[in-house]
RNA sequence: GCCUGGGUGGUGGAAUUGGUAUACACGAGAGACUUAAAAUCUCUUGGAGGCAACUCCGUGCGGGUUCAAGUCCCGCCCCAGGCACCA
């Protein structure tokens, strides 16, 4: 009998005992690193889903065991995070004594099911030996400045009281608790993972052993997309248009965020008061009288140019090329190159970013604190509040931003910029849409005439919940901002072609820009001057949360036009739908009329194909290579006095027979218009020469053409001035290359993989580790005295004001500076559950290192992890984070290799049996333990590892569970075949063929053909009379990594003394597993007539010989002429007649 | 809407990448052993026709390529996962 319980624990027991699963130290082997990933130990411990993934790096660490690699097979366990933290508010227990328990339980548990963990490499991400490396990488991000404080909206969850990263949403709700998802603005810790985006994104083609599906949702995840950044200029249609008076306001989120902010409006205002005195003054002097004389438009070196004249007429010193050093303690950690240093004091950029990233301005802010540099609009101003100080810094920045963004040409006050995919489109633009958050509403609340129905929009869009979003997918809302406009550059520019670039500057940028109205009498600019909306479906998040708008050619812009164009009251200006592409079809098409003489047949006979029949036309397709015999039936048939147009794929076709007869052609282009107009043709009651677009918008306004004109397809570019004629690749080319000479957009690239926001307001983490100083700034503990390690606390329970518990611990939140030792305070934000996990994998390498996050000469031999196994739901979080984390540590040298992880396979889930997930909910879970007890570990085992493709999700079927267990219990039962004699050489052959395809099998993790192959075999051999010992021992070994525990005791049955596990993986024999007889298929015109058994290298004219004398075949070659011999060998002769 | 998989017996699933469709397992049916049941063993098991040899039909639907299509191409339908007004 096959006593399961008592094999299993003599055989744990006995490994557990000998060790046998300790990670060899011999590095002259090579190496084989299987990954899981860790599991969180939560409260309802394992089912009997969480070890499939186990089961299978289990069988392959044993195989490779066996096959002579030097194996790591670890296990550990991701214990930072909300449940523990919230069962220890309920109960007021410390979330460790949570942990440690659930642990427990695991481990047990996963004993139990008999893997070859060496636990002596067990890691836990709570423990503060861990947890050290964790904030140890985090202070490396902080010098390099990938680690940053920012204030923007986070994603916030009012039930779990923490800011969430982008990835932690789940359809925009708390992919934790489900509740909906606010934006909050807040101080947080972020991590610049977008400088990482395009090597994320370039290294999964480094990648080739992970799955496609997982590779593609990163692709996805991280979203790149390539176009360019546009400048609209903004202008007022009332006064004068200077916008550049209107008082900038504090950037929105300043105010909001401020929870003292009344009892800091005075100190705020001082601060722009300070701006417009003295020197601010003087620069703004400068700045208006370099633009009054050279006008807009230009490239960056001639302000640049320009700027130096005015500084010396004003008497102010400057440099233009200082490099600042930037360090932290002492050392160097970038350089920082503002435009100008004016007077030794005032730094300042033209662009409203400056050269160094975002990132880095905070170290740049307080190196510069603290330099010989100063930062003049900061010198006078006292506080002793961090918060606002840095809000000064900020808005002392935005202020010079503003103020100097009308030469900058970047998005400001009084321009808008955008980020498009498509710049070729530029010419359809026919207005903006800006995100209801959009700043340029409060920056010019002054002259915006509708604020008010603005603000009301602002606040609805901001009560819509994410489901009304998608619901009313298609209903598109917004309101027009009035009193401004925006101005399409490229059309602008183009209206004045005739004048030189200099009349341009004077005359138009002057007149219009600066003095501009948006009174339609000015002809030559109305084109230029597009509408703003505010609408929802543009998002702040995204780009630059600011969209030109091509109704034509996008379907968003589209509907929304067509929307408002339906609502609009007699006041309202209408929205123009402007083609500008037209779209590349495969087939030409034509609306044919003076059909008189021309028959259905005459169409048919060419292979036209009749779309629609109408009373006086026909709606046709032509078959590109038929183009030329169309045209020849068109001269020849055509009624006289009449034209036909064709769309010939990429333009439209004309032939124009008069009433005479004679017939004149050409293809549409710039020229045309002139010629259609002597023909005395109109469009529209409009002759075609006074508006160069009519003929395409005539031709758009045909139902049967309309799909050509509106579309976000690629085409070639109609209606747009210099890009006329190009296909859309070239178009987007011509136009970057166009905005960025005249200065009005750049080449850029966008992604929708945002910053890593990194703090949460919970107990339960890792301490951030920085402190806060009155007099330093944010200063980072200093290495040797980390771990931060979490104080102990009475209540767990989050304040709910955005801070973490940690902020009522007085006596740990009070420190010392370490740079000045005057009091500081420390951070109490935690790091996200993904700190740990990001890098875990590492640690196991070196587990017990307290001088380095991982000894470089082991992280060289044992890394990168060979084969790593878990589930899909990680394929935008952990692995994003952990590439990331890793590339970082590769940057400063910690680790040998690019990438973490080699193979990557994603485990499928396991359902319950009615097919649902499993869940304490719907009470359908089954505990593996009571597996283990009824059915045993190796059951199990094998089961989980036959139910379909290792990453498929499947349920769960006892009955399934039960055929495991009998393939088992057959196993034992052949023990009593075993006997010296020689096995049958059927069972030789089946056997080397079930070697063979076990070893590739676990490589390729298909593990339920091997167990189907192994099944055959049992099969046959239950048959047999007999087994060679020899043979049943190399069936054991390969059966080892499925069901260890019955093959060692198998294994030490036959005699063996030493484990099974030790012993060398069977090789099988190739002249065995060749095989001798095939079974060949003879088939007359495709259909099976015969199936022939004959020797393998049977030759094709023996086996015609064979198969011609087969009864049936013969039957149905009966007086057949035979045309056509297909032989393969081995396989089919296939006999046509 | 977009991206990625997938659709094969009563069920889970095989099919060397274009070459015997349904391996292996479960379930079901029949039989053997048994006083009986369980367990075990043997046989049958895609559908239709036929005593049989055998024949016809059959891999979501409709076309196509090929001597040959579950597999390749074109057009749809459905299911699962991911993303989602991403400019």
């Amino acid at each position: 009998m096959y006593d399961h319980k008592k094999i299993e624990q003599k055989w744990q027991k006995d490994w557990e005992e000998k060790n046998l699963y300790k990670t060899g130290e011999d590095k002259s082997k090579e190496k084989y690193y299987v990954l899981d990933m860790f599991p969180y130990p939560s409260g309802a411990g394992l089912h009997v889903g969480h070890p499939k993934g186990y089961i299978a790096t289990d069988i392959l660490a044993r195989m490779k065991m066996m096959q002579g690699y030097n194996v790591l097979h670890p296990m550990g366990w991701d214990a930072f995070g909300l449940p523990a933290e919230n069962f220890a508010i309920k109960n007021k227990t410390h979330p460790r004594k949570m942990n440690e328990k659930n642990i427990a339980t695991f481990k047990n548990q996963l004993k139990k099911i008999g893997f070859t963990y060496d636990w002596g490499r067990e890691i836990n991400t709570t423990d503060p030996k861990f947890y050290k490396w964790t904030q140890w990488t985090f202070l490396q991000m902080f010098k390099k400045g990938l680690a940053y404080e920012s204030h923007e909206p986070i994603n916030w969850c009012p039930n779990c009281q923490t800011g969430l990263a982008n990835e932690d949403l789940e359809g925009g709700k708390c992919e934790r608790c489900g509740s909906e998802i606010e934006q909050k603005p807040m101080r947080q810790w972020v991590l610049k993972i977008t400088d990482y985006a395009d090597r994320l994104l370039k290294d999964l083609d480094k990648l080739p052993d992970w799955e496609d599906s997982i590779k593609e949702m990163q692709r996805n995840w991280i979203g790149k997309s390539v176009g360019s950044k546009i400048i609209f200029k903004v202008v007022a249609n009332n006064n004068d248009g200077r916008i550049d008076n209107v008082n900038i306001k504090e950037s929105q989120h300043f105010s909001q965020n401020n929870a003292e902010s009344t009892q800091n409006n005075a100190e705020k205002n001082k601060v722009g008061d300070f701006l417009f005195e003295d020197l601010t003054y003087k620069i703004r002097g400068a700045m208006f009288n370099v633009r009054k004389k050279i006008g807009l438009g230009h490239k960056e070196s001639v302000y640049h140019k320009a700027l130096e004249i005015e500084f010396e007429k004003q008497g102010l010193s400057f440099e233009s090329e200082k490099r600042i050093d930037i360090k932290y303690e002492d050392e160097k950690i970038g350089v920082y190159q503002p435009d100008f240093v004016v007077e030794n004091k005032v730094l300042i950029e033209l662009k409203a970013l400056p050269k160094i990233g975002k990132q880095q301005l905070n170290q740049v802010w307080t190196y510069l604190k603290g330099s010989d540099y100063k930062l003049a609009l900061l010198v006078n101003f006292s506080s002793s509040d961090l918060e606002i100080k840095r809000m000064v810094y900020d808005s002392a920045r935005n202020q010079i931003n503003s103020a100097f963004s009308a030469l900058s040409q970047r998005g400001s006050a009084t321009s808008l910029e955008v980020f498009t995919t498509r710049p070729d489109t530029l010419f359809g633009c026919t207005f903006m849409v800006i995100a209801p958050e959009h700043p340029l509403i409060e920056n010019l609340k002054d002259k915006i005439e509708n604020y008010d129905e603005i603000k009301k929009y602002q606040e609805q869009a901001k009560k819509k919940t994410e489901m009304e979003r998608t619901e009313l997918n298609k209903e598109k809302t917004g309101v027009r901002v009035k009193g401004i406009m925006a101005i399409n550059p490229v059309i602008a520019k183009t209206l004045s072609q005739s004048q030189t670039d200099a009349d341009y500057t004077q005359n138009y940028a002057e007149e219009n820009f600066l003095h501009g109205s948006a009174s339609s009498q000015r002809s030559s600019a109305t084109s230029a001057e597009v509408p703003i909306f505010v609408a929802d479906y543009v998002m702040m998040g995204y780009g630059t949360g600011a969209i030109m708008a091509v109704p034509a050619h996008d379907e968003r812009d589209y509907a929304f036009a067509s929307q408002k164009n339906a609502e609009r009251t007699q006041n309202d200006a209408e929205i123009k739908i402007r083609p500008v592409v037209l779209k590349k079809d495969n087939k030409a098409r034509s609306v044919l009329m003076g059909t008189k003489n021309i028959t259905e047949n005459d169409l048919k006979n060419i292979g036209v194909e009749i779309v629609e029949k109408k009373k006086d036309r026909y709606h046709i397709f032509i078959p590109f290579d038929k183009i030329e015999e169309y045209k020849k039936l068109i001269r020849e048939k055509m009624e006289n006095h009449f034209w036909n147009e064709f769309y010939t794929g990429e333009n439209f076709y004309f032939i124009f027979k008069h009433k005479d007869g004679k017939i004149e052609e050409f293809e549409l282009n710039s020229d045309t218009n002139d010629q259609i107009d002597i023909y005395g043709m109109t469009f529209n009651d409009e002759k075609p020469k006074e508006k160069p677009e009519n003929v395409y918008n005539w031709l758009a306004e045909n139902d049967f053409y309309k799909e050509l004109f509106l579309s976000a397809e690629e085409g070639i570019a109609i209606n747009s001035d210099f890009l006329n004629g190009l296909p859309t690749k070239k178009a987007k080319e011509k136009m970057i290359e166009w905005l960025e000479e005249k200065g009005l957009g750049k080449r850029a690239t966008n992604y929708k993989l945002k910053d890593w926001v990194f703090s949460r307001q919970r107990y339960w983490g890792e301490p951030i580790p920085v402190v806060h100083c009155e007099k330093c700034g944010v200063v980072a503990v200093p290495e040797k005295d980390l771990p931060v390690t979490l104080p102990e606390v009475e209540s767990y329970e989050p304040t709910g004001t955005g801070e973490s518990p940690l902020a009522n611990i007085d006596e740990w939140v009070n420190t010392t500076c370490p740079k000045c030792k005057g009091p500081a305070k420390r951070e109490t934000n935690t790091m996200p559950q993904w700190a740990g996990s990001s890098w875990y994998y590492l640690r196991y390498i070196d587990p017990h290192n307290d001088k380095a996050l991982v000894d470089k000469e082991k992280e060289k031999y044992w890394s990168p992890v060979d084969f790593y196994v878990g589930g899909a739901e990680h394929a935008t979080r952990h692995l994003i984070y952990a590439r990331f984390w890793h590339k970082f540590l590769y940057d400063i040298g910690v680790v040998n290799y690019e990438e973490p992880f080699t193979k990557l396979r994603h485990v499928g889930l396991i359902m319950a049996e009615d097919g649902r997930k499993m869940s304490k909910r719907w009470g359908n879970v089954i505990n593996p333990d009571d597996i283990v007890e009824e059915y045993g570990a190796d059951a199990m085992r094998v089961y989980e590892m036959f139910m379909g493709p290792f990453s498929q999700s499947c349920a769960w079927s006892t009955n399934g569970l039960i055929g495991a267990r009998k393939f088992i219990e057959k196993i034992v039962a052949l023990f009593e075949k075993v006997s010296d004699e020689k096995s049958d050489e059927e069972i030789q052959r089946e056997l080397h063929k079930t070697i063979k395809k076990v070893s590739q099998d676990i490589d390729e993790f298909k593990f339920n053909t091997a167990i189907a192959q192994m099944m055959i075999l049992v099969n046959k051999m239950t048959s047999a009379k007999k087994i060679n010992k020899e043979d049943y021992k190399l069936f054991l070994q390969i059966l080892g990594p499925f069901a260890p525990h019955i093959s060692e005791e198998l294994w030490q049955k036959v005699g063996e003394e030493k484990s099974i596990f030790l012993s060398a993986w069977p090789k099988y024999d190739e002249s065995l597993v060749k095989e001798e007889k095939v079974l060949i298929v003879v088939q007359v015109n495709g259909k099976v007539r015969a199936k022939l058994e004959v020797n393998a290298d049977i030759n094709e004219e023996e086996l015609k010989k064979i198969a011609f004398a087969n009864e049936n075949v013969k039957k149905w070659l009966e007086g057949k002429e035979i045309k056509k011999i297909i032989f393969i060998k081995g396989k089919i002769l296939s006999i046509v007649v």
